[in-house]
DNA sequence: CTGAAAGCGCTTACAG
DNA sequence: CTGAAAGCGCTTACAG
């Protein structure tokens, strides 16, 4: 059996004893073809099943209608929910998206993946890295060269001359720790993420800020570098019980850690939300049902994903367009929310009230 | 400031003081080339960061070297797994990776999204969506009536007639099941995937299948439907006591599942561990941090997403040359692996050794 | 070893 | 409202 090859426009306007142009004009859906005309070709269309060969398309318009999407991990629940909300953006806007992981996220293949995506020829490029090293530069150095609009998202703050959309992390350890200072906690320690991540030394910065400005006796040194891991969350617990024995409250850099201090916690025999209260990032799905079940702060993750390719379609058809105006990055940044459960509550979580007692404050 | 538009290859050519066939050959490293013309066409693309228009090449060549991916979620572990694995083969043999994600395991977009990809020419398609209702046969369908080749990964046993990487998940159930009566358990429960789903299926019958050969009374109205959520998992945990008190021993359908089945167990006073082997699917990062220490069964998934990029290479490559002798699909099945925890092991988990405590047992 | 010609399947001005 | 021509940037036979 022969390879059933594709039905070609030219075909189409043989049956449909039309010209090619005319079949593309009706694909097109432009208004100036007779309305028979039309249906006869659409007619064709229908029966052939014939679909326009996009490579042909993108070859001489000089668009593919796809966009690039370089991303760190997607193993991780960051990336994951960050690509989530991406695809669902993109796709509804009509692009199909190139996805390419980094496994490191101080890639230095940065050159190569980007120069893969252009010779697709794609609109436009979604660079979804975490804040390390000096990736962020390098990138807005990149963005600035080439042909196709670049924009950012996750991590932190804005890169000048660079759209970013990004979670505010400072804001999330503030709010982690206003949370336990109004719960009472006067010995804050914490585990923060790999400090070569911006994102966690932000998360970590928020959090010492406020216990400064509430005149608590920051201690730097309780704030323990972790690496995300639920183990290095467990191993920084014993550490700063060790330290601190009468710790009070531990901020995580994300639940994965904060299960790790969980764990310690329960193994060390301490009574958690009752003398301890323990806060992570991210609400997973799974943290609702970690014992006790965890208060965390979420990101809107897979919103940020979206919002990133809006902003890259509005850029992109903004290219298209007049060129010229002095192109204004759009950049936002979006604000994490409180999700309080029996971690923090001083209460205990055997018998609660089970199920629904969930509460969410926003920016408390 | 002017959009940099791409080198082209015939400025390249006319740089080098050649033809463009010359510069094709000396990007495609024919061998049919002078060594100095060749040097020096090579030090024009250097000097210009030529790089071939992609879309051009494929348009020529009949194929884009682009590979279509249709994944369910992204956002759960499983496909997240899975996906990671598809990538990585992919771009290591030279494919990049165009990715739809189907927000309905039972979608019925399934057409547009393989007609969309068939009309960017990927040279072949991975389906990675759950074997969830008539889904299975369908992609089979459309496989037969393809130009391009398409490979299943996940899910189930094979399909006639087309390629699938799977995990055995018939023997997830039976190797959980064996591990559990090993230990003592005779009042065996489950907590199952959604029912809709032939994964879950598979896993509940190994599971009775075992516990029926091993003379245990198999009461498989003490195997619940869950919907892989941890919720889930808690509800039926307490429906399952209301059944059987003296249960002794949970299977759940994936680590969520079993979380939610600890979380129930925990609030209703039970001993696990020591009253109460549970057991969940997937080993997620978190369930060695569960308390206690969750005993999974672990899928080689990104090992079945790589798998499957090669199988998918191979068709691409027979189809390319002789087209002819019948393509016998290659089809392969994967074996889980048990992980042994505190969860199941009749220990107590508070001050065990920690650590490294960790069991692995292929097929016990 | 190298180049002129034709073509991949579309779209974009340009005529009529 | 419709078609002939040219071109997008490559590669593939075909000559020499």
């Amino acid at each position: 059996m022969p390879v059933p090859s594709r039905t070609t426009m030219k075909e189409v306007a043989r049956a449909a004893g039309v010209s090619m142009q005319t079949v593309s004009r009706v694909l097109n859906e432009r208004p100036d073809v007779a309305p028979e005309t039309a249906d006869r070709v659409r007619r064709v269309i229908e029966e052939t099943g014939y679909a326009p060969n996009l490579l042909a398309r993108g070859l001489t318009r000089g668009r593919s209608q796809a966009i690039g999407v370089v991303a760190y991990g997607i193993a991780y629940y960051g990336p994951s929910q960050i690509v989530t909300g991406i695809e669902r953006e993109a796709a509804a806007m009509g692009y199909s998206m190139s996805l390419t992981l980094v496994h490191d996220a101080e890639t230095r293949d940065g050159d190569a993946i980007i120069g893969a995506l252009a010779s697709r020829l794609v609109d436009g490029i979604v660079w979804a890295v975490p804040d390390v090293g000096a990736n962020r530069d390098w990138i807005a150095g990149q963005a600035a060269r080439l042909s196709v609009p670049v924009v950012v998202v996750g991590g932190t703050s804005a890169t000048p001359g660079i759209p970013t959309i990004s979670i505010d992390n400072l804001e999330i350890g503030r709010i982690a720790a206003r949370h336990v200072l109004a719960g009472g906690a006067r010995r804050v320690a914490g585990v923060t993420g790999p400090l070569s991540w911006e994102e966690a030394r932000e998360r970590r910065d928020g959090a010492l800020e406020v216990l400064a400005e509430a005149g608590i006796d920051a201690d730097e040194s309780l704030f323990l570098e972790g690496d995300w891991s639920a183990q290095s969350g467990e191993n920084a617990f014993h550490e700063i019980v060790e330290r601190c024995p009468d710790v009070d409250a531990v901020l995580a850099g994300n639940d994965q850690e904060a299960l790790g201090v969980l764990h310690a916690a329960h193994k060390l025999g301490f009574d958690v939300s009752r003398r301890l209260a323990v806060v992570g990032v991210d609400n997973i799905p799974e943290s609702a049902h970690f014992l006790p079940a965890l208060t965390t702060v979420e990101q809107p993750l897979a919103a940020a994903g979206a919002l990133a390719v809006h902003e890259l379609a509005a850029l992109i058809d903004r290219r298209g367009k007049a060129r010229g105006p002095v192109e204004m990055p759009t950049s936002r940044l979006l604000a994490p929310t409180l999700v309080v459960r029996d971690s923090s509550r001083g209460a205990p979580d055997a018998g609660a009230v089970g199920g629904a007692d969930l509460l969410r404050l926003d920016r408390v």
